[in-house]
DNA sequence: AACTCTCTCCATCATTTGTTGGAATCATCT
DNA sequence: AGATGATTCCAACAAATGATGGAGAGAGTT
């Protein structure tokens, strides 16, 4: 039986790996308690029992999954990084944006994953670390918002996060709010970009008021 | 039997307003298949029949939960719009953060039940209609980015959405922000309400960029 | 007292759900 | 071919879950 502790990332068409890819689509359609073991298997195609062969508890497939969706975000970041290293502030939160939007865009399931951990408290499911502290600081230090990883003030902390809430919710709330707007999915990525930036980098590279 | 049809709302001290104010914590805590009937009548202490008696399927307590919320949604903003009716803009956004925050941070369930509804599926319950496309038209023309009520344009609704997800997320994402940000709850709901005036307020009224 | 109406609970049912044991299949190695 | 190990499925179980029937308790009415 395979180890349910080894690297969450699998090879796509292995069986292991085709399960979580699966498991993932459908927890953040629906959420932990809102998808059964037997909904996971049904959709690869496999018996139950193959599921629980290869990833035991459903508890620890989603811990696959959470961990397999962080580490993604966390080289998706390292890469924004790499990209805006060096570059002045309002290009810095552009490509930010704009990686950021087609990135969860790609992969619907991401932002509600996100948010369903937010909402935290599923009964049989705590602490299952998104590590998203470790992201925020990494963002909050490439916008120049802190010198170093270590010691982030609260305030820049909570900057980054209220760019990032708002990327995350426009990307979950696609299905949600596309009726609100009378547009398309093309249409709606580019209005979501477009707000984004309206809102953000005004903030961020308006000189400071004096008051 | 009580109509289940009739108005949501509830005396607070009534079974069935008492088993609507549990269910709407309970539900806010962990979405709807997150939470079991009997879960609601044994935290209001009653036995589970007592609840069907009360409320029939689980679907139809967990819409009148959502109308309920709902409802109050729509008599805060309308209350925000009879505070800002013909103040600048810069204090209209000012005023509706202050009192959207306070509002939120009192109900922490409110918007915890509004990020279930953006995630949508749940297996069960479908087209709970939560009118948030006529709240944020309300806030588009109170805002003044739009005229009237009806034909407000993608781009006014969308800048509205930005500012209420802001909003909603860090009330939602307190448990999970705030050790981040390694602040009390007084100290969080402060910060937070400085960063979004931080990011909203500039956007909305800085001078047209020419380009 | 007898009746009615509202409300509450106990007991129960059919499904669903998480989970497991064991048999069958299949490829690999000797 | 036979042994071995990995993988898959069938069948089943215990617990949890949504839902209901019916019996009481209590208050008010006649």
């Amino acid at each position: 039986m395979p180890s349910r502790l080894e690297k969450a990332r699998q090879a796509p068409d292995s069986m292991k790996g085709r399960i979580l890819d699966t498991a993932r689509r459908l927890f953040g359609e629906y959420g932990f308690s809102g998808v059964t073991t037997r909904m996971i298997a049904k959709t690869v195609g496999i018996d139950i029992s193959t599921l629980y062969y290869h990833w035991g508890e459903k508890r620890d497939l989603y811990e696959a999954v959470i961990t397999d969706l962080s580490e993604e975000i966390r080289s998706k970041l390292r890469h924004i990084e790499t990209m805006v290293r060096g570059r002045p502030l309002a290009y810095r939160l552009e490509v930010a944006i704009e990686v950021m939007c087609d990135y969860l865009f790609e992969h619907p399931e991401a932002s509600n994953l996100i948010l369903f951990a937010y909402l935290g408290k599923s009964r049989d499911v705590t602490d299952i670390d998104l590590r998203l502290k470790e992201h925020i600081a990494n963002i909050a230090v490439a916008m120049g918002l802190a010198l170093d990883r270590t010691n982030i003030p609260a305030r820049a902390n909570a900057r980054v996060l209220a760019v990032w809430n708002s990327v995350i919710n426009f990307a979950s709330g696609e299905n949600f709010f596309r009726p609100m707007l009378d547009v398309d999915h093309a249409e709606y990525i580019a209005v979501v970009k477009e707000t984004l930036k309206f809102i953000l980098i005004p903030a961020f590279t308006q000189p400071v008021p004096t008051h």
